[in-house]
RNA sequence: GGCGGCGUAGCCGAGUGGCCCAGGCAGGGGCCUGCAAAGCCCUAGACGUGAGUUCGAUUCUCACCGCCGCCUCCA
């Protein structure tokens, strides 16, 4: 069984369903006011990885990811670009999927929207203030952080020592600065939606825990996110539904962040993000997935030009491998690897390296290792053991969505011919023309290989 | 100030009280090739500093130095 961290208890536990064979996951997805950056793009990459494990290890996996839509980044962005927020966030959404995509990364089962669930929100809230746990100001309703006893458990510190180092914004009345606000009444020219107290709109901590409880209900079994939402936005989600009696998320699951060159977080303040977009479109998108796989999902990843085209080289290594499983009839689909039976030594391995709180650099390690000794017997005529090893490589690609070139990519007519009139004149001996034709293949943007059934190119 | 993490070969990045070892990229020598490419074989190098525990520490303990994170918007 599958043993991850869990931030509220402060080490790794196993990961025990709710319900035999499903599991029920809720991971935090981006507010849409702008392109997404590289952070997005990790803890993206991350889940994915865990849900996909999870399906390949025979789980029914309902996955939920929310889109904020409604938020003060997106109306000060609507603002400064004299549109709506609705047209800040379709175009903000419509490229977030766009990217997803791109990197392979699975659409969530569902993705439930901020603004769709207002209703449900002023009613949590409106229990909240029955309670006794929230109240309502000039400005808002906030939530009071000191009713909950074990306010503090994702930080991992007390109220205490939360509130010596907390501090009120201007222009908020909170009674104490570590309680955050649960509804923020709306001013002139502002979004907003009705409520019993007055119009306004939700603070970003109320969504997710009704949108969760709603499509996952109570107890469900994993709640991720990067790391710098296990404090506040995780702490306070719990914080209301533990307030309004609900058994919440059973497993916290955080990832590390992404430093840029030198080792210093990305941030809002430090203005240091990197377009996930750019990544994407200049380098290939698999090459970050692989970046993401060889570091452990907690610690940070240095995402730079070097480190990617470190990736890149060893993507192109896979690649080669798979073009020679591919040409031993070993092949890989969405749906399995067909051709040879994987090597069960192999798939144990890996499992167990998974298993151990998703040890990817592990199974990254395995895979390498794996591609080696296949090679090594097809090259000394073990046809059926390099088939058995090379289909477990597939399957460990497979298992954590890295998608392999194995077939060759369309390569036009003209391109072809040249190959083939390299053939002729190697055939001759004419080395000058065939080193000729090969430079200009190379020139055209290709890379040659000479191979037993004679030239073969693909783009480079 | 409070809480926490990290420091591993040229670079990235795992891990372990000793034993043969991560892995990738880059490097050196060789095989294969008409020459390349891809692949294979061999190879080099490391555990921040000081002390302690131990028969033995990169791995455990303490101190120190350096870097980073959370406590404020953030994935």
């Amino acid at each position: 069984m599958l043993r991850l961290f869990d931030t509220a208890a402060g080490e790794v536990l196993p990961l025990e369903p709710r319900e035999p064979g499903r599991v029920s996951m809720y991971v935090c997805g981006p507010t849409v006011y702008a392109p997404p950056h590289l952070g997005h793009g990790r803890f993206s990459l991350v889940f994915d990885v865990l849900r996909r494990y999870l399906e390949w290890s025979g789980f029914a996996v309902t996955y939920v990811s929310n889109i904020t839509d409604i938020d003060d980044n997106i109306i000060k962005r609507a603002n400064e670009e004299g549109r709506s927020t609705d047209e800040v966030v379709a175009d903000n959404e419509r490229v977030w999927y766009e990217v997803m995509d791109a990197l392979g990364v699975k659409r969530p089962t569902h993705d439930p929207h901020a603004t769709a669930y207002v209703a449900e929100m002023v009613e949590l809230i409106g229990e909240l203030i029955d309670r006794g746990v929230a109240y309502v100001t000039d400005d808002g309703i906030y939530f009071s952080a000191q009713s909950v006893a074990d306010y503090g458990l994702l930080a991992r510190q007390s109220i205490d020592s939360l509130q010596a180092g907390a501090r009120i914004e201007v222009g908020e009345q909170k009674r104490s600065p570590i309680d955050f606000v649960l509804w923020k009444f709306s001013k002139p020219g502002e979004p907003r939606w009705p409520s019993p107290w007055g119009d306004g709109r939700p603070g970003w901590h109320t969504e997710c825990v009704v949108m969760s409880l709603d499509l996952l209900g109570e107890g469900f079994d994993i709640h991720g996110g990067g790391q710098d939402l296990a404090f506040p936005h995780h702490e306070n989600e719990r914080a209301q539904a533990v307030a309004d009696g609900k058994r919440f998320a059973n497993h916290w699951v955080h990832n590390g962040f992404v430093v840029v060159e030198g080792g210093e977080k990305m941030s809002k303040s430090l203005n240091n993000f990197v377009n996930l977009a750019e990544l994407v479109e200049t380098a290939d998108p698999r090459s970050y997935r692989l970046l993401v796989l060889r570091a452990h999902y907690r610690s940070p990843v240095e995402v730079t030009k070097a480190s990617t085209a470190d990736a890149s080289e060893a993507l192109a290594r896979l690649d080669a491998f798979a073009r020679r499983a591919h040409a031993a009839e070993v092949v890989a689909s969405p749906d399995g690897v067909t051709g040879a039976e994987p090597d069960v030594v192999v798939v144990d391995e890996f499992r167990r390296r998974m298993d151990d709180d998703l040890d990817t650099p592990g199974a990254v390690a395995l895979l390498f290792t794996t591609v080696h000794r296949a090679h090594s017997a097809f090259d000394e005529g073990r046809d059926d053991e390099g088939r058995a090893l090379a289909a477990a490589a597939l399957e460990l690609c497979r298992a954590v969505g890295l998608e392999l070139h194995g077939e060759a990519a369309a390569v036009p007519d003209a391109i072809l011919a040249k190959a083939a009139a390299r053939d002729a004149a190697r055939a001759a001996k004419d080395w000058a023309t065939a080193d000729a034709l090969r430079d200009e293949l190379v020139a055209d943007g290709y890379v040659v290989e000479d191979t037993p059934n004679g030239t073969q190119v693909r783009p480079g």
